[in-house]
Parts: structure tokens; sequence; C-alpha cells
DNA sequence: GCATGATAAATGAC
DNA sequence: GTCATTTATCATGC
């Protein structure tokens, strides 16, 4: 008779860390150990100067080249890696952009007559 | 001189409003209902977002903020859970 | 003073 | 490549 009548919801896996970094043994009979600082995810802090060029040049192209991203990597002293990223996450906002935009002029949802 | 630091300064962006109490009501129903995977498909957060009179872009901000903040002290949420879990298990007894 | 909603790097599935 | 998501961080509410 030592069930919890009110239940302590289970350690789902969704609520584990997708990084191996924060969970050590796991949920082992509802136990869990966390393991301290090991590593944080760092989020780069792009200055004013990158951000003002990565715009300029998004501007122009919503995709970047290879070799025109090696030549922003290294004016803007930062990684391919991050260029790349950074262009991906842009063009997600640009559409978010056109489509809140274009809903509305043009017919809402409920479908028809098109 | 100084005023283009603070990239993100006069932008309209973060203006935050709180939403009304029904409709956090709603979302944690569902969240708390969900607890072994609260990832509502576009069409429940569609729905969602009807109910709650916000739009669909803020549920999944909802739900996001409310799945890392949960997991990150469960014991914070411990009888938030008490009270919607007490409040779905009636129309689970039918 | 933290709770909360929004934004933006960073990640991972596909 | 897209894209939903995770995560850190920001700005605000109260």
């Amino acid at each position: 008779p030592l069930e919890e009548p009110g239940r302590v919801q289970l350690p789902f896996p969704w609520m584990k860390s997708t990084k191996a970094h924060a969970w050590k043994g796991q949920w082992a009979g509802g136990a869990y150990a966390a393991e301290p600082e090991e590593n944080k995810r760092t989020r780069t802090a792009y200055t004013r100067a990158q951000l003002l060029e990565l715009e300029k040049e998004f501007l122009f192209n919503k995709y970047i080249s290879r070799p025109r991203r090696v030549e922003l990597a290294v004016m803007l002293n930062l990684t391919e890696r991050h260029i790349k990223i950074w262009f991906q996450n842009r063009r997600m906002k640009w559409k978010k952009e056109e489509d809140k935009k274009r809903g509305c002029g043009t017919a809402v949802a409920g479908g028809n007559t098109e | 001189a100084v005023m283009i630091l603070r990239s993100r300064f006069l932008d309209a962006r973060r203006k935050r409003r709180n939403f009304n109490k029904q409709a956090t009501e709603i979302l944690n129903e569902y969240f708390y209902s969900h607890l072994s995977n609260p990832y509502p498909s576009e069409e429940a957060k569609e729905e969602l977002a009807k109910k709650c009179g916000i739009t669909v872009s803020q549920v999944s901000n909802w739900f996001g903020n409310k799945r890392i903040r949960y997991k990150k002290n469960i014991g914070k949420f411990q009888e938030e859970a008490n009270i919607y879990a007490a409040k779905t298990a009636v129309t689970a007894t039918n």
C-alpha cells in the first residue's frame, strides 16, 4: 500500500534532455540524478555589425553560395556553420513574415471558390 | 551615436501580454492530460488556437515554453499538475 | 523579483 | 535544403 494515489507523473522520455549531457542515472524507478554543469548549449551573440552584413547579404540572395559563405565567414570572423544556420533561420523568418502579409488581403481559410 | 546599440530596442517585437485565464486553462488542460507526449498535432494546435483566441504560433510558443520549463523543474509544477490531473480524471472515468 | 510570452541560435528529423 | 523543436535570452507584466 505504498502507491501514491495522487500519482507522481512518470518521467516520460520527452522530459529528458535531448543532449546526453544533462542526465546521468536515467530514470531507474523514478529517481534520477542530474549531472551538474556539464556543458550548456552556447548561444553566440552576433554583433550588430555582423547582423548588418548578414542582413545586407540576405537582401541580395536568400541563398548563399559556398564560396560566398567562405568569404563572409572570414570577413565577419564567424564559422561557415554559423552563416549556414543563420541563413536557414533567416529564410524561415522571412517565410513567416511573407505568410503574414499574404493572409491579410486574400481570402482567409474556409477554403472554396478557388 | 548610441542608438544603434541593442539590435532589439524599439522593435515592436517583444510586446507581450499575458493570455487571459480561460486560455491558460485550456492550454494547461491539454498539456497535463497529454503529459506523456505533450506535442499537439497541427490540427490540434489550430483547434486550441481557436478556442483560446490566439494564433497557432502562440500555441506553439506556449507549448515550447511549457515543456522546457516543466522538465527543468518538475517539482515546481507538481501542484499545478495535480489540479489539472484531478480535473481531467472526471471525464476519464466515463 | 520571478512568471510569462516572444525571439533567435542551435539541433535533429526527414 | 525545410521545418518543428530545444534552448538561452530578452522584455515585459505584475
